[in-house]
DNA sequence: CACATCCGGAGGATTCTCCTCCGCTTGGTA
DNA sequence: TACCAAGCGGAGGAGAATCCTCCGGATGTG
């Protein structure tokens, strides 16, 4: 799994939020992040609307547990996707400050994404979410620029062949997040995710000698990801239920 | 879809069968062949306990017809799977025999896979079916040995890197075939699987000077995969309920 | 050591899915 | 054309899965 513990934690340094909510108990937080953690691999599994109860049994906590710290399923997806969503930002960000080659900066990001399965994400992201969420599209935002960086300085050098665009990396990344359709014990299908993104990274190399296939339709831009997203009705059409001790 | 209709038809040419069957009425052939298509694309997208109603829903007809044809849940994703193998099985024999370059004969077979979906039959095949029927064991086998002629021509001629085997480009068909998380209409995410599969075609090539990544781990090979099914069990633990009308 | 916080699991209500039954329609044949 | 066996659709009861709350007991914190 790579990362071992210890969910980023918006709060830390707070001793209260804003809100006047004290800090939770030792043993809640540890709870909260099992929970997170197990959400989002059984929502990588299972779909997006998967048994609650399986979450809370992978977790080894009890379910109420579960329905105490997040009201209904949403406000649990949001948290699991506000919570990839840092941690993908992190490894971009260390990606680009660390490697001084970019494309070598991007097989890295792509290699840690596969093990933060950001892939996970997109589902509960694009189809149960509200898409008018602040803080879930900053959230994007901010682990999309420091790729968007990758990218460019990559094809500038001449690394990166030019006809690929964030869209392809996200969803390539995506592609590979997603579980294999057989039953592979959980570190083989790992260890296949990061032998095929090998495979594939030496196929999005730059040099023009290596690029026999040309590839159809136009690069996928980050916005074409945006324009995915169903046009921003109002700010808020549902009050978007946060999660309890966040708000 | 690529292929337009028309299943191919096991029964052709026989009046009835062996048992004495009568052929099937022509409306209901077409009925069956409309569910056989759905039943693929609903499996590959809400999995293979996807419900009943929504691939006769889906197929346009009454859910009456579903369980007339195909008696439970299994004979339906038998039928599928024994459908989409022998397509498959189809398409690699043509690429193999019309395409002089091994290595292109590969890249045409994986396209015609990708438009087939056997991503599909997978899951339903790996994870539901009893490992032990003869007749799906068979399809399988007779679909892979043409892609392993290709794989070993193309390996033998230098096009094909050598750290690559059966297994990883099957794991790589259903990889692509498998849906998007998001909802891209279904003619974009169809040709974005085709656009990522040439990105990992140049990745697949086998000039040396390509391939700058190594590969962790040993080349997957068939029997690998085949390893993977629960050893077999005595020849018919469960009796298979043949789907109505043809056994 | 005291108390507020947190925990687990049972269980009623609700929703979803399965699968059969039966009267009407349609394709094939004489 | 006319007959009839084969085929069709949809309602609906049975059963299973899931949701989510409630409360007595355990545990971290000051």
């Amino acid at each position: 799994m790579g990362t071992t513990s210890a969910a980023i934690d918006q709060r830390r340094g707070q001793a209260t939020r804003p809100g006047g909510v004290p800090r939770l108990r030792a043993d809640a937080r540890r709870n909260r992040d099992q929970l997170l953690h197990a959400a989002r691999d059984v929502f990588v599994e299972h779909g997006p609307s998967a048994a609650l109860e399986d979450v809370a049994r992978r977790a080894g906590v009890g379910i109420a547990t579960l329905y105490r710290r997040f009201p209904d399923r949403q406000s649990l997806q949001r948290a699991v996707a506000l919570d990839v969503l840092a941690r993908v930002a992190q490894e971009a960000d260390h990606a680009l400050a660390e490697e001084p080659d970019a494309f070598l900066a991007l097989a890295r990001y792509m290699h840690r994404a596969l093990d933060l399965r950001v892939g996970a994400v997109m589902p509960v992201l694009m189809s149960e979410l509200s898409l008018t969420d602040e803080a879930l599209l900053r959230a994007r935002d901010v682990a999309a620029v420091p790729v968007q960086a990758m990218i460019a300085t990559a094809q500038a050098a001449g690394t990166l062949r030019l006809d690929v665009d964030f869209g392809d990396i996200g969803l390539l990344i995506a592609r590979l997040c997603q579980p294999l359709p057989a039953p592979f014990p959980r570190a083989v299908a790992d260890a296949l995710a990061h032998r095929h993104l090998a495979l594939l990274l030496d196929g999005l190399r730059g040099d023009p000698s290596r690029s026999a296939e040309t590839l159809s339709g136009p690069a996928l831009t980050l916005g074409d990801l945006q324009a995915l997203t169903p046009s921003p009705s109002p700010p808020a059409p549902s009050p978007v239920p946060r999660e309890r001790g966040s708000e």
